[in-house]
DNA sequence: GTAGATAACGCAAGCGTTTACGAAAAGTCA
DNA sequence: TGACTTTTCGTAAACGCTTGCGTTATCTAC
């Protein structure tokens, strides 16, 4: 089957190729009626329109720059399925994507930024804010811009609620760095959960991993040395988890007979690493990646910044257990 | 400055677009006095073609993928460098590049793969084989096929040559997975070297850190456990020197009054973390994405397969230093 | 029912390239 | 030198889409 172009669309819904186009676009001077006639025949024959063509008809090429991550915040396996993802959707919507610094803001022809794992602290930020550009963060919620973000909150609650639901009560949270938001909503939300169950929050079972696997080995075992009494971990990241489990390995401990361990984020793991399956806070990666491109479109068509929050929930798998032997508080 | 088109060239050439075309493209039926003159044009106006509209005129979208990384093999900061590195070539060149799967491969309008870090015994490597399209591979040597690779022979010898010139005789090398041709080059080579200098290698001085900065700490500490004599350490990975350098660091020891440690890659470093400068090997990264590219270029022309091997300089930096007590074999 | 306003749509001219095709210029050979 | 081949180059038609402009159909209000 040989391309399928605006014209054969046209023909099939018998309107012209500009009405196609508009009625494909949203744009106005389209009755509803011949609208979803065309978008019926579209979705038929499943023709999906150019980028090419589209972008040389629509002016100069825009394209939308996404900037590396810092390295600690968040880890390869994350960012390179986001930069699929948004890559996905916004090519589809007929831009180009490159991967920029956000120094790039400026450069012309990019039509905007989107910045996953930017603090607010960072002097790109104020990079950001300086130029025109829109822009979207992405794990952080800087008011009065645009950003989306998942619910830390609820995630972190349902990760400490599920342990103390196992009879847990010394319960470390491995912490990241302290700078972001999203780790301090976590150490929050761990610290509230656990009053809310009336067990005065011990400022020794917090631990900085520095959302590092070597961080949070480091920590763990730290904490081993000093004989730290506790029965779980609750980690603020997988990679760390994936730390805390090796340092409790070699410490000669078993997971989760001996102790619980919890991650968040839920990434998609290397298959050639076998790892114990993790009960781990899943974020929607798809949802992510496809609300920062929808949100990108919409600020590029003018529309005033907003926040989205996306749902996070508890995935139980072999990491946790009840607690070995009921501990009296 | 309004876009600069092929016209405004045509017109300051004193030619036709076609010609200009044909000069830009390198096709015959352009005499060579009228092609200089053209690229002179081009260069001194800066003209850059709209890759849209020469991928319009040429006919169905070509996009060439790049895979993921496999987890272990090679870092983020070096895949995301490399990426835009690719991508800023391709595009130049009217492609577009997309983040794939190995599996992609037959997706219709893919035009070729560049896979980095896939190890010839990976399944995803037959995948790659098995259809028909043209795809490089980076940091592997497959004879028969397209790569690009780095001299490991000899910026390992360079690294260990250092060390040994500085005194050092009981060297540990630090090497990554063993499934790869890179770590095993690397560790001959240290092998070789070590042995060219009638320094037997001692098997007790092989430790294998799988590429990962926990992996290598894991092992470092185990050596530091067991009393193991050294003095320096060879890494064959930055990731794995920074692993080594924070056991090192928890060790109590001082490097590199204590001991020494070389690194390899010289990863560009997120400014946000202080490290040591770490003497290591370094891999012109700017000429790898380029010549990688180039590579799916000629590919795409119907050349031959060929693989390219790019030069490996040592940088001594602060992480390496004469040897404390000097030792007698 | 008619005039005037508004909404819906078709037409066709681009967007910046590439690439047949054919014309003109330059070589080639006897 | 003339006829014929080859090389060089200009012309113009695509490529698939968007969009301004003008035309026709549909409303609205009297």
């Amino acid at each position: 089957m040989s391309k399928l172009t605006i014209h054969d669309i046209a023909k099939h819904a018998g309107v012209s190729t500009g009405t196609v186009s508009r009625a494909l676009n949203g744009r106005f001077g389209v009755s509803a009626a011949t609208r979803d006639r065309v978008l019926r025949v579209v979705s038929e024959l499943g023709y999906v329109p150019d980028p090419d063509a589209r972008q040389l008809a629509k002016g100069s090429r825009t394209v939308i720059g996404i900037t590396r991550f810092s390295e600690t915040s968040l880890r390869n396996a994350y960012y390179t399925l986001l930069l699929d993802l948004i890559q996905e959707a916004l090519v589809g919507a007929g831009y180009a994507v490159r991967i920029l610094d956000t120094k790039d803001v400026a450069r012309p022809g990019v039509a905007g930024m989107i910045v996953p794992g930017v603090y607010l602290a960072d002097p790109r930020f104020e990079e950001l804010r300086a130029h025109q550009r829109p822009f979207v963060v992405i794990g952080e919620m800087p008011s009065e811009y645009t950003w989306v973000e998942v619910d830390n909150r609820n995630g972190m609650r349902q990760a400490i609620t599920h342990l103390l639901g196992l009879g847990h009560t010394r319960i470390i949270h491995m912490t990241g760095s302290p700078i972001g938001q999203t780790a301090q909503l976590r150490l929050e939300t761990y610290q509230n959960v656990m009053r809310d169950a009336n067990l005065e929050p011990n400022p020794e079972l917090i631990l900085d991993g520095r959302f590092t696997q070597l961080g949070a080995y480091r920590a763990m075992q730290r904490a081993l040395d000093q004989k730290l009494e506790f029965s779980a971990v609750a980690c603020a990241s997988d990679e760390m988890a994936f730390g805390v489990l090796a340092a409790l390995e070699d410490a000669g401990l078993n997971v989760p007979k001996d102790i619980s361990v919890t991650g968040f984020d839920d990434l998609p793991l290397d298959d050639t690493i076998e790892h114990l399956p993790l009960t781990t806070v899943h974020q929607p990666m798809r949802l992510i990646g496809h609300t920062a491109a929808q949100l990108m479109l919409e600020l590029l068509e003018g529309a005033a910044p907003r926040g989205v929050l996306l749902p996070t929930n508890l995935v139980t798998r072999a990491s946790t257990a009840a607690v070995r032997q009921p501990q009296t508080v």
